[in-house]
DNA sequence: TTTTGAGTTGTTCGA
DNA sequence: GTCGAACAACTCAAA
């Protein structure tokens, strides 16, 4: 009896998963094992920890019951269950983010003669494949889809019928308790993703090219915390794509965090820092980044976006930028003190995606916008929430202003119980945000 | 080799 | 109200 080691990661499923495929075909028998890291559980925060902790029981299930959680150092522990299990090969997807390629090297050199065996990757392109004709990445968006289309599609991995689970004659100590949450997850679970994905492809995806802009109506498709953790994977979706307006322009979106990791593999550093270094002048993060942190600055789209992060762990795209352009063009604040909030409750937590979304916002990133794109988070609210349904979900402060005022409660005779001052006046840091960036213009 | 045009997500101002 | 211009600098691929 021959027995591989089934190590997952990001790649929460049994439906097109590759690297399983591979671990069957290596052995008799599968032992399927996820190793909580401190490493990655400290950044991750309640929500994505309490998701992550129901998936894995999820998975825990449909191995019949042989997934074995274990802490600790993978470098450490991955080698000891492989001399436990008698494990004559280690299978993984992937991973090339700048924490996850240096574990795996780390894991690999321990595991000495038993070889880890890396099959796909938890993107519809791996990072680092797709490159310009002389061999450097790409640095725009536009050109990298344009090459990811005519590479062309993979099909999905198939699920296999039959499979022999092992517990490998390890104890089970099961998954830990959930971290206490009080936002509201969505399910976990590989059907629950399937569930939602079918949901979303039988009725929004027609109209995805103009509801995606629209955070009241709340048609995107939320897959963002399975595609995460891979409870579903992009190819999956891919393949069961078709070809009108909205399902083109969801199949983007799906290339954009493709493009992300792709950028963050070849630049591991921009998690942390810019990656292009504009030399701005930034404000220290004090009473007002706490006042964005809770959704009290006074500007209605802001803060109900920062309320629904913290209501739900996730933010509506369109609001994301909102806010992140507020944090950074209005209050002048580094990006990744924002970043790192998102982080801390983002049930979607991507870092490629994060951070870069951010940096996108900020002026710093690939494909940037340019400086004097500020949003003003009036127009925007008029403009994409025009009957304030959004806002007086978050803020009920707001619920019985008329459409009209709910953007600019200041021009209220008086301003709704509870509700704050405005806690900067956009036109004026719009103003300072240009300054300062001529200012480093001339740096 | 050089040139040219287009490039996720915006705002303001003045005609 | 509507519309075009201006607001940089750079990447990339096609001509």
């Amino acid at each position: 009896m021959t027995t591989s080691i089934l190590w997952f990661r990001r790649d929460l499923r049994l439906a097109d998963h590759p690297a399983l495929l591979a671990a069957r075909d290596a052995a008799d028998e599968v032992v399927p094992v996820f190793v909580l890291d401190d490493a990655l559980r400290g950044p991750s925060g309640p929500n994505r920890l309490a998701f992550l902790y129901r998936n894995l029981r999820d998975l825990h299930d449909r191995t019949g019951g042989a997934l074995r959680v274990v802490h600790g150092k993978p470098e450490t522990t991955i080698p000891r269950l492989a001399r436990e299990t008698g494990a004559e090969s280690v299978h993984v997807s992937g991973d090339s983010g700048p924490y996850g390629s240096a574990r795996d090297q780390r894991v690999a050199d321990a595991l000495e003669d038993v070889p880890l065996v890396a099959t796909g990757s938890p993107y519809g392109v791996t990072p680092g494949t797709l490159t310009k004709s002389d061999g450097s990445p790409y640095q725009v968006f536009t050109p990298f889809l344009r090459a990811w289309r005519s590479r062309g599609l993979r099909s999905p991995a198939l699920t296999p019928r039959r499979l022999s689970w092992s517990d490998g004659g390890l104890p089970d100590s099961g998954v830990p308790r959930d971290p206490s949450t009080s936002a509201r997850l969505p399910e976990p679970g590989e059907d629950a993703a399937r569930a939602a994905w079918a949901a979303f492809r039988d009725k929004d995806v027609s109209d995805y090219a103009r509801t995606r802009n629209d955070p009241g109506a709340d048609r995107t498709s939320r897959l963002s915390p399975y595609l995460k953790y891979g409870v579903l994977h992009p190819r999956t979706l891919h393949a069961d794509l078709g070809t009108s307006e909205g399902e083109t322009v969801f199949a983007q979106e799906l290339v954009w965090r493709d493009f992300y990791a792709d950028v963050l593999h070849h630049s591991p550093a921009s998690a942390r820092q810019d990656l292009r270094p504009l030399q701005l002048d930034y404000d220290r993060p004090g009473k007002r980044f706490e006042a964005w942190q809770e959704g009290r600055t006074g500007y209605p789209i802001v803060d109900a976006g920062m309320r629904q992060l913290l209501a739900e762990g996730w933010m509506h795209n369109r609001v994301r930028m909102i806010v992140a352009s507020f944090l950074t063009k209005d209050l002048h604040v580094w990006w990744p003190h924002g970043a790192r909030h998102f982080m801390r409750h983002l049930v979607d937590g991507d870092l490629a995606s994060n951070q870069h979304g951010w940096q996108w916002t900020a002026g710093t990133g690939t494909d940037a916008s340019p400086y004097f794109r500020v949003f003003n988070p009036v127009t925007q609210g008029q403009k994409f929430d025009p009957d304030g349904a959004y806002i007086r979900r978050w803020v009920p402060e707001l619920r019985l202003l008329s459409g009209k005022a709910i953007h600019e409660p200041w021009t209220c005779e008086h301003l709704p119980k509870g509700y704050p001052e405005r806690i900067v006046d956009h036109a004026a840091e719009r103003q300072e945000a240009l300054d300062r960036y001529q200012k480093a213009k001339g740096r």
